[in-house]
Order: structure tokens, then C-alpha cells, then sequence
DNA sequence: CATATTGTGCTATTCGAACTGGAACAAGTT
DNA sequence: AACTTGTTCCAGTTCGAATAGCACAATATG
């Protein structure tokens, strides 16, 4: 596993970090059971603090990727069926998306917003109802 | 039209308000060639500054979905076809993400790693290639 | 049992970016 | 000419990221 990480991006260490883990981890390339490097050991590998390398394991244990346990250290969750259909749906949107020459925040924009649409509550409300045009 | 806003949310405000419209024009829900409010004119009915709302269209106008013009104001640009493919594929992946129990972050993380996989560039290196288990 | 390993929790600090806001300006419309 | 509308420059303030150090708890290992 190669990870590239560039402080000088807007995106977050912790962040790309975790990116380059989940990706793997959906793509298949770590298997499930499989243990991560420990957190103290990853840094001093990446050059990093070992909060930040901790910062993105919690995170994707809280996305139910990976487990963490004291002393055992990181291990990715076990998913029946993997992960194929999800990839291959998100290929395909990329795909489409760059038909539409749509930017990458666009896209991403469009995602958020579609996945709030079902369940989510827009608590506050700051303005009353507008109509336009 | 109806846009609701809130200031508590983490999302900027600019980037809430140009969310909801530009999920409105990738539903069509409102068509190419039309106008949309003038900046001062919907700053005032949804209490913002103009800023903010100029913003909105700035970025809407990065990404190529209206144009802007000094005392013309926002158009919407005409697309041949309209985006009912991208919107499909949105819906799509939305749903596989939900039957995986995997959450926004965590998903809008994959769809952008997955947009940068074929042409971008890593830029700096800040670490020496790496490997685990 | 004793020791080392590994994640958890807490507090604090520094730094920079991002968001918001005000005012003057430029280009186009009427 | 007057008005409308987006553009630009500048400033203030808030907020999060990253780092750091330390003590603690649970697990693994010998």
C-alpha cells in the first residue's frame, strides 16, 4: 500500500489519510480481518503526529470500516460480498459527470444533497419561504 | 423555488444556497435560459449579504452552469439533453451507499478519490513510499 | 504475573484559511 | 442620464487543522 500525502492540499493529512485507506478497503486491495499498521508506527513512517494518524482510523471506525481495539490495534471489518456493486457505481457516476464536464465540487455537491434528500431534517430554519422567477 | 438556509449548519451558507440551486437545475427544475433573482434582490429575501449570494453564483458560473452579466444578471445556461443520465446515476449510487450503511463523508470521500483517479496529479511528496501488511 | 504495546482522553497552543461584511467601481440595461 | 447588476479590493473575525505532551485503560505477550 503506497500512501502519497501532501500537506500543502487543502484536504485535511488526516483526511487524505483516510482516504487512501477507505479507497483501498473498498477496492478491495486490503482484505477484510487484515490489521493496519499501529497508529505511533504509521506516523513516524508518514512523518506525522500520531493523533493525526489516530484521527483517521477513528474516522473510518465510526464509518464501520475498520475496528479498534487497545493493544490489538486496527482491524478491517469483515463485509459479506465485499464492496464490488458500490465501486462500480461510483465509476459510473464519475464517468458520467465528466460527459457533463461537471468540476469535481459540483459532483460531490450534488452527491451530499441527494443522499440528505431521504431521511435527513433541515432543523433550523433561517429565512421564510422564497419563491424566485 | 424554496431554499431553506441555516446558519448553525458546518456547510457555508454560499455553498448551501448554490447546492440547492444547482440541484435544481440538474433536475430541471428550472430550465435552461432562465433568470434567476438578482443578487441584492434575493440577499434581501433570505437575509443575507450579498456576498454570499454572489458567491453562490460565482460558483455556479466556475462550474458551468449559468452565466454572469453586469445589470443582466444570472442565466442559466442551455444544455442539450438536460442531466436526467447524471441525476439517474446520482440516485443510483446514493442508494447502494445506503444499503451499505455507509455514511456521507464517508461516501462523497470515495466519489472524489475516484474523480482524481485519472488525470490529477499528486504534486509534492511528503513521504518516502510505504508499506503494510 | 509482569511488561510492553496500543488505543483513549484531555488540555493547550499555533497557524492559516475560510466566511462574512462594507464600500467603491465598471459594465450593461432602460 | 439614471438605474441595475455584477466585480473588485480590503478588513475583521471566527473556526478548524495540526501538533504536542501527558496520563490512563485494556489487551497482548513473555
Amino acid at each position: 500500500m503506497l500512501i502519497r500525502l501532501d500537506s500543502a492540499l487543502p484536504t485535511p493529512l488526516f483526511e487524505q489519510l483516510a482516504s487512501a485507506l477507505r479507497s483501498a478497503i473498498i477496492d478491495g486491495r486490503v482484505i477484510g480481518g487484515e490489521r493496519l499498521p499501529a497508529a505511533r508506527q504509521l506516523a513516524s513512517s508518514l512523518g506525522l503526529n500520531v493523533h493525526t494518524v489516530l484521527r483517521a482510523y477513528r474516522l473510518l471506525r465510526d464509518e464501520g470500516l475498520i475496528e479498534l481495539h487497545r493493544g490489538r490495534g486496527a482491524v478491517v471489518v469483515v463485509r459479506i460480498g465485499g464492496h464490488a456493486a458500490l465501486a462500480g457505481a461510483i465509476h459510473d457516476l464519475v464517468d458520467e459527470a465528466k460527459l457533463h464536464d461537471l468540476p469535481e465540487g459540483a459532483l460531490l455537491a450534488l452527491v451530499s444533497a441527494a443522499y440528505r434528500s431521504s431521511p435527513s431534517s433541515p432543523s433550523v430554519l433561517r429565512t421564510a419561504p422564497t419563491r424566485y422567477s
